[in-house]
DNA sequence: ATTATACATCAAAATATTTTGATGTATCAA
DNA sequence: TTGATACATCAAAATATTTTGATGTATAAT
């Protein structure tokens, strides 16, 4: 790899690519991610699974809304919430290009 | 997918996972993640190309390196810096695992 | 030996994130 | 149309992270 893959992918791309990263640094989120893993969770769900009160759950499904992470779906007065495909595989190529790394031994400094 | 995959995986594999997360959470932090794809790095290295302050970027290499995602080694008195392959494999495997999450379609509060 | 370099560590200050509890809004059921 | 449910939003407080500048340590050059 030549050249920066942060820098080479869009600035765009670049700023999801943040906004995912800390949408996953919080273990609660991390959680409530995992919980979508059987399917789309609605807050009650996520509260009876985890003792996090409802404002809390909120909260952190707000932030992993905006990073894209997850989409939502009305029902009524329920809201379900689900993992999102897309920015999965958004990190899942980024991941990838960073293993493709350069194993180069430089002098420092050069 | 059947159950919950973050409880699947070892408490062990899970806690090095929100790790590496949270390592990944600052944006100058990724810019330094950025910097190894072209091989090892040195602070000074860090310093010229991303005008952090050396103790800033000492800190941020301290987490990087007790999230076990980057490797040292020392020659005289230069460290080296660069990314670690397992663990950017780790979580590789973890967006895999997530990506095969179910679509199922729940009634709330079953 | 002395000094300079490369980096780590530390404590305090600055800043950002998270939590809490209260209140707001929309939907539904009686 | 009243009350209950499901959730969002808000501001203040609690907590955590990051930054700064100073100091410490090891290596190396003079």
């Amino acid at each position: 790899m030549s050249s920066k893959v942060l820098k080479e992918i869009s600035k765009v791309k670049k700023e999801n690519i943040s906004k995912l990263m800390v949408s996953f640094s919080d273990p609660f989120r991390l959680e409530i991610i995992d919980l979508m893993m059987d399917g789309e969770v609605c807050v009650c769900d996520i509260m009876k699974l985890t003792k996090l009160s409802q404002s809390r759950i909120s909260y952190h499904i707000k932030i992993l809304k905006e990073a894209g992470l997850i989409s939502d779906r009305q029902e009524g007065r329920w809201m379900y919430y689900s993992l999102n495909k897309e920015s999965l595989f958004l990190i899942k190529e980024w991941i990838t290009s960073l293993m493709d790394y350069s194993s180069n031994r430089k002098r420092c400094c050069e």
